[in-house]
RNA sequence: GGUGAAGUGGGUGAGUGGCUGAAACCACCGGUUUGCUAAACCGGCGUACUCUUAACGGGGUACCGCGGGUUCGAAUCCCGCCUUCACCGCCA
């Protein structure tokens, strides 16, 4: 969310990032909505505030009354004050509604782009900042697309996913199942390696933590909401490894940055995804991720995008898959991001990009509602945030499969070996 | 799940209707003293909103788990919820 101080002081950025995220004339009215509100806000604010002070001072004086033993003076002021409440209750509920009125604009406001993000309205429109250099794969007419060689191999099993489950939950097996865990605890330790400390936390949140990274209540219809208890299935580790800070002020500037890491499943609803573009591993309701996660200076958090870009750079590179990294344009950008790079993993048998990863930064945007500040000699400011996969590691399956299938099977990459125990799936 | 107890500032913890935004101690920051360190002493030390000021600053309001209520006045009384602890039950 952004704050209101931000708005009311650079109105004219805003409006020019909301138009980089291809808001119209009439949708950019929302600004001035939240300002005008705002005014109210503090009108209604300062009013209520003198009213009840003077409640206090009456009060105070009926008090000392009490004490000097004049009584029917203290009572002839007891009326004022039950005046003076009629006033202050009526100003608090045109308060409260206001307040409430001006939380729900505001959280349909989006983080405002950073400069460098490209205009344009779909993901065609992203900027492709580093391309493969080299050839892409060229596997010839018999190559199998991943779902296939999953059956040959027996690699995972989606029928059997729906048995127990439904669609768009993969049963991996035998040496899937092993590739899996491989994946994971390499993904760790490369993040360990980095300096990043490793958590494991809840896979059910609550609806605090899934407002504060900025899921609620935007992305509602994406989570699974186990409704008994009111909680949320995490759609990524992101949500509830940021929440640890939620509510945090932190001490001191030289704790940045704040380094974290997580192996969760995540889980998606992404309902009425069907197609032969999201068959096999390429959309699905359940995957493993590694997620890493920063609290930064503001001053230091485009620095620390770059890292964490590199940081996954390097884990491709390791798995030796070719990737290209795109720049996301306004209307392919994250409600809460400002700026995204998302990397995409060429899958030679689908002959298709999948994209394995997303780096954010998310400036304030969570912060703000998270309440995650670091103290200052002028005062208490908001951190940056931002999370990158490191990585998703369905999709990544799928293309290992795809780009590796030899004659013999499906080669594993050397990087990996140590944590499989094998060369080759066959 | 049942029964009982408790939730106060970074921590321990006092406070049962007005003099309490909240004692005291610890931690932390600044200073004095001091070969160094330590100790001792002095001072400072919550958050949000808001008004005012060029700024330093100053004023006001709210916050003692959360939400409501009683009262001229609530950390303090009442109701609901949440959480924690103890015991019992169940259990990977």
């Amino acid at each position: 969310m952004l704050e209101i101080s931000y708005i009311r002081e650079n109105r004219e950025r805003v409006l020019e990032g909301l138009k980089v995220r291809n808001f119209s004339e009439e949708e950019l009215e929302i600004v001035e909505k939240v300002i005008a509100l705002d005014d109210k806000r503090k009108t209604l604010q300062t009013d209520l505030d003198n009213k009840l002070a003077e409640r206090n001072s009456i009060s105070k004086s009926i008090g000392d009354l009490f004490k000097q033993g004049k009584k029917d003076e203290a009572n002839a002021m007891r009326q004022q004050v039950n005046d003076l409440k009629d006033t202050a209750g009526q100003i608090e509920e045109d308060l409260k509604a206001t307040k409430a009125t001006l939380a729900e604009t505001l959280v349909q406001l989006p983080n405002i782009p950073h400069p460098s993000v490209p205009a344009g309205n779909t993901d065609e429109d992203n900027e492709i900042a580093k391309d493969w250099p080299g050839a892409l794969p060229e596997l010839g007419e018999d190559a199998k697309p991943h779902w296939e060689l999953a059956t040959q191999y027996n690699v995972f099993d989606l029928e059997l996913g729906v048995k127990i489950a439904g669609s768009g939950f993969p049963v991996f097996r035998g040496k899937g199942a092993r590739l899996v865990r491989a994946l994971i605890a390499f993904f760790l330790d490369e993040a360990a390696r980095a300096g990043y400390e490793e958590v494991i936390p809840p896979l059910l949140v609550n609806e605090s933590t899934a407002y504060g990274t900025g899921q609620l209540p935007d992305k509602e219809g994406q989570m699974y909401h186990a409704e008994k208890d009111d909680l949320y299935l995490i759609p990524t580790a992101e949500v509830p490894v940021t929440n640890i800070y939620r509510d945090v002020i932190i001490k001191d500037e030289s704790d940045f940055p704040i380094k974290l890491t997580g192996h969760t499943p995540c889980f998606r609803r992404e309902a009425g995804s069907y197609g032969a573009h999201v068959r096999g591993l390429n959309r699905v309701h359940q995957f493993d991720k590694v997620e890493i996660v920063r609290i930064e200076h503001p001053d230091r958090s485009y620095e620390a995008l770059d890292e964490m870009v590199k940081h996954v750079e390097g884990l491709l590179e390791k798995l030796e898959l070719p990737y290209r990294i795109l720049r996301l344009c306004g209307g392919d950008l994250g409600f809460t991001s400002a700026l995204t790079y998302d990397f995409e993993v060429f899958s030679a048998a689908q002959k298709r990009w999948l994209e394995v990863s997303s780096v954010s930064n998310f400036e304030t945007f969570q912060t703000n509602r998270l309440k995650l500040r670091y103290k200052t000699e002028q005062g208490n400011r908001l951190a940056h945030t931002l999370n990158g996969s490191a990585l998703a590691l369905a999709r990544i399956i799928a293309s290992l499969m795809e780009n590796n299938q030899t004659p013999e099977g499906i080669r594993i990459p050397k990087a990996l070996q140590s944590y499989t125990g094998f060369d080759l799936i066959d």
